[in-house]
DNA sequence: GGTTAATGCTATACTATATAGCATTTGGGA
DNA sequence: TCCCAAATGCTATATAGTATAGCATTAACC
């Protein structure tokens, strides 16, 4: 049928990327958390008092578009602020937010292992190295 | 840094998709053609009179959305609408999609095999495998 | 022949992403 | 020390992608 296109490594790297996407948003949102929210919180998590500009370009997003992001976090009591000098603050996780970050750790780990049970043995521990590369070694 | 994310098979395929896709949206940009438009247009070329519908179930468009996509390829002289019957219609290629859908295949071909050069060898056969299975064997 | 399903479509909403521009603050070089 | 460039947080805005609900018309099936 679709014979060109599926033998594109490129449309299926987007078909399966909004296919986990959707399962990985659909499970968070009984949390109430989105995707982008949990790498927030893990990445605050791992780096406690880091800049929402540091978080923003380890995490791919804008900063622009960190303020609504963080304004959230913090409106539900996960994050807070933190005054690092006069411009810019860091964030660390409250107590609600290591506990929400806890709970989402484990669904995005059931998720995670899910997916790879999806991916023939053979090609499975090729999976993450060829992702890493694809989005790594830009130019 | 962030060992846990990079560590994720849905992280990195997240951001490997976004990466790719942005990149494939730069280079069709010069065609005026998204990514979306391409896919329709190789599809309609290899499977004439196509309807809508059954065009939205193979991309993964939803019917509703399908409808600006069709109006603006049809706007711009590429498709063509053939009534089937009374309620649905087929889309074939004008020439003037024929010379475009060429004209994008060529960039997409390209783009497709950079992609392959930067997954290290080792992997590199066994991304396509992988992707492919990651959106078709959903539950 | 009448109900059910399919089709194309409108309207709408939300998420993600991107850019331009602004005020304040920091930091480094003259 | 002063000044200028860069960094930071932020506002406003625009676009693309995706999703749902609902509607009128037509086709298909029992």
């Amino acid at each position: 049928m679709n014979d060109f296109l599926t033998n594109l490594p490129g449309y299926n790297l987007r078909r399966a990327s909004t296919a986990v996407q959707t399962q990985l948003t659909d499970a968070l949102s009984h949390l109430s958390l989105r995707p982008a929210d949990f790498s927030m919180l893990i990445t605050i998590k791992n780096e406690p008092r880091v800049t929402p500009s540091e978080l923003g370009k380890q995490l791919g997003i804008q900063r622009a578009n960190m303020v609504n992001m963080v304004t959230r976090l913090e409106e539900r009591g996960a994050v807070s602020r933190i005054a690092l000098d006069g411009r810019s603050y860091g964030l660390e996780l409250t107590q609600t937010g290591i506990d929400l970050c806890a709970q989402a750790q484990e669904i995005v780990e059931t998720l995670e292992s899910d997916l790879l049970m999806r991916v023939p043995p053979e090609h499975r521990d090729h999976l993450l190295p060829a992702l890493h590369a694809l989005w790594m070694n830009q130019n």
